[in-house]
DNA sequence: TTCATTTGACCATC
DNA sequence: GATGGTCAAATGAA
């Protein structure tokens, strides 16, 4: 169907595609030097980037074999069928498995975890975090301890369909009711998505109202960010959009709106379990390196993958983050060297393996 | 009629 | 026991 590749391998190698192209065009800027702000999109697209490819081959692609407890072939199948046959309602129902209800739960505790923060702004009329292109259905609803507002939860409408199982919460800040925050867990599998790709789903306008009524200002602001964001990038960079525009078709099957262009904002979770690839690379990109003038419409952030690298990574978190941060920001006060720095490291080669067995 | 949302209940985790 | 996350019957909208 897709020529033998899985949407999120297309996407994988999407992501690090675009991310070499905005590294690229950064190195030029580098050297001509524009603008900081242009400079900083760019960072931001590399950073996105590269976060979702790692995402994905920390969550979605083959787990290398040292982690024998996570789930080896994705979330998606996982919870429901290791060889892949279609999940069936039987499944939902739960045929009163307690054992097998709590395989899922477990798993589900695996899928990769990101909030995307979405700040309305009635000044722009921008609105809505939850048109990000895919559909969603709303699961439930709770009044969250603490907090002002109550909590939404979205699956993907294909869960059933297309055994997709995505799902993302949106919970409105407390502090600042203009802010959304979203957050998604696992990755869609169902590729009935994109921005691209216009929704058919009704669950997006009945979303839509919803939302509206809970608030005035508040759809269509992701996409509308994003292309906000994408036309400020065009046009502060001149960017070759024809390139870009290719780009992002290859790009957008895999939709993370904001992520896209949004500021990347690595915040170290306490229960975080990166692998050591994401302590080396999110070390290097450390949060610290970010210029803190976010836009004020939009900003990101990205809790990786809470559960994924489990224990044997445990010794890598936070403390490795820090020395990383540390050693890095000591050793140069430029944020960007520190960025030319990783990225000559990691050494985009143009002979670079994409282990095509990877690849199936 | 179909499909999405609402909402109370249930379950798992801490 | 408290809390968060999910389920599923009831309800409503197109």
């Amino acid at each position: 169907m897709d020529g033998g590749w899985s949407f999120e391998q297309k996407t994988l190698i999407s992501e690090l595609i675009q991310g070499m192209e905005f590294a690229k065009e950064l190195r030029g800027h580098l050297t001509s030097a524009p603008s900081t702000e242009a400079r900083d999109v760019l960072m931001q697209g590399i950073l996105s980037s590269y976060e979702k490819a790692l995402l994905i081959l920390q969550w979605g692609g083959p787990m290398p074999q040292s982690q024998p407890v996570v789930a080896v072939s994705g979330i998606p199948e996982s919870p429901l069928s290791v060889n892949g046959s279609p999940r069936s309602d039987e499944f939902e129902k739960g045929i009163g498995d307690h054992q097998q209800n709590r395989d899922i739960s477990k798993k589900r505790k695996l899928m990769p975890k990101w909030t995307d923060q979405v700040r309305i702004s009635s000044e722009n009329g921008l609105e809505g975090p939850h048109d990000d292109g895919y559909s969603w259905r709303k699961y439930g609803q709770k009044d969250i301890l603490g907090a002002t507002y109550p909590r939404s939860y979205y699956r993907c409408t294909y869960r059933n369909t297309q055994n997709c199982w995505a799902t993302k919460q949106v919970q409105r800040s407390d502090e600042d009711p203009t802010v959304f925050e979203i957050t998604y867990r696992g990755t869609h599998t169902c590729g009935n998505s994109g921005p691209s790709v216009p929704s058919p789903a009704s669950s997006e306008k009945q979303e839509q109202k919803q939302i509206n009524h809970q608030s005035n200002h508040h759809q269509h602001l992701q996409q509308q960010q994003s292309q906000e964001m994408l036309s400020k990038f065009r046009a502060g960079l001149r960017v070759d959009t024809n390139n870009l525009d290719n780009n992002e078709k290859a790009y957008h099957p895999f939709s993370f709106p904001s992520a896209s262009v949004g500021l990347l904002q690595i915040e170290h979770c306490s229960s975080s379990t990166l692998t050591n690839v994401n302590s080396s690379l999110f070390g290097s990109f450390s949060s610290t390196f970010f210029s803190p003038s976010t836009p004020e419409s939009c900003y990101f952030s990205m809790h990786q993958a809470n559960d994924l690298g489990q224990a044997h990574n445990m010794q890598h978190l936070e403390s490795d983050h820090n020395e990383i941060i540390s050693t890095n920001t000591s050793s140069t006060n430029s944020p960007i060297m520190d960025l030319e720095f990783s990225l000559d490291q990691v050494g985009i080669d143009p002979n670079f393996p994409f282990d095509t067995s990877f690849f199936p």
